[in-house]
DNA sequence: GAAGTAACCTACTCGCGGTAAGATGGACTT
DNA sequence: AAGTCCATCTTACCGCGAGTAGGTTACTTC
């Protein structure tokens, strides 16, 4: 088989795998049985589990960019942009569960050599994030707006991770607490 | 040695060990050398490496609460209350580094047995923001409340993760940063 | 048909999480 | 004092899974 189809049908096994049983607790041999092929191969692709994980990662981020992306273009406001791209972002959450399932392990890799490319993964998120918000927020501040596009991504990370216990919820409404709060901020919410 | 110092001892150096090193890489063999005790003793006291990832991760959390509790305490105001916790927050963030490795490396534990565990620690923390927060927005909804703490929680922890590659971003100038978006939200900085 | 090479496999090493089976030594009975 | 419990601790091992050495097949290219 060629090499860019087998790779392909690696990393498909493998985000199937990992997705099902956590990074940990997924082996090498097991990935390799399941594609059908012996675990040296594997490691000619990736070069260890790390890698082939990292590049598990990366499809499933650019599947996410892809999708927020497209969903971003053609807002005609701030609020719309945002809104439209937190709407894309939880829909994504809910309908691919097994890519979304592979971006929560990338933290599985913290303190390894791969966290550096796993922080380079992320920064791709924040800078788009960054680019919508410095079109609508003072951004002459280059410090600040990145420091709050993290705060965005991260506030959304985990709300998602909330929502998936809460099936009752719905993207949209999820966006809606979300916007609540990024756009009007709590001051406008006080009740003293 | 009696078993509750020993305790002690043993969370203490696990709990330089995972910092040092990371979970992945941290060998219960070394940890229990470095204790000057043989392995098995680990395992009397914590049953499992995840155990004992387990209890240093407690140890952090409680450590923490007590700081951001402590500052919160006697706020006159929202704004201040939420300033002062945040502002708490920043500081450990910098000043206990290793307790915080510590409570980054919980991520390590997805799907694993000991996950539900981790979220219930979390849960405590969202629980003091949800509480703070609670007092000053609509908290009717109990469902909105619940995931605007997490939202809020999620947001911080970016946003220290981000503030560790920034070393001439202080504590203040992040709580600056974050009060920012929280208090005010987008709208009030809109350029349009 | 020889030479090169891409795709692949069998069979192994080794480090580490986890455990079985005792050894040591102090406290408490009789 | 001798016996007996129990907590603390150790040596010596197992199995699994990441990673590798070295060889085989089979297809291209000249």
């Amino acid at each position: 088989m060629p090499r860019a189809e087998r790779e392909r049908q690696m990393i498909d096994v493998a985000e199937a795998v990992f997705a099902e049983l956590g990074y940990a607790a997924a082996s090498m041999d097991e990935i390799a049985e399941r594609v059908g092929v012996s675990k040296p191969m594997l490691y000619e692709y990736f070069n260890s589990k790390e890698g082939l994980l990292l590049a598990c990662i990366r499809q499933s981020r650019a599947a996410l960019r892809t999708v927020t992306e497209q969903a971003v273009t053609g807002a005609v406001t701030a609020e719309d942009a945002i809104r439209r791209g937190l709407l894309a972002f939880f829909v994504f959450i809910r309908d691919r569960r097994q890519a979304w399932s592979l971006l929560r392990q990338e933290m599985a890799l913290i303190g390894t050599s791969a966290a550096d490319e796993i922080e380079a993964t992320r920064q791709q998120q924040t800078d788009l994030i960054a680019a919508l918000m410095s079109d609508y927020i003072d951004g002459s501040d280059q410090l600040r707006t990145e420091a709050l596009a993290e705060f965005v991504v991260g506030a959304c990370e985990r709300l998602a991770i909330w929502s998936e216990r809460h099936e009752e919820v719905t993207p949209e409404i999820v966006t809606g607490y979300a916007m609540d709060l990024l756009w009007g901020g709590l001051e406008s919410r006080a009740q003293h």
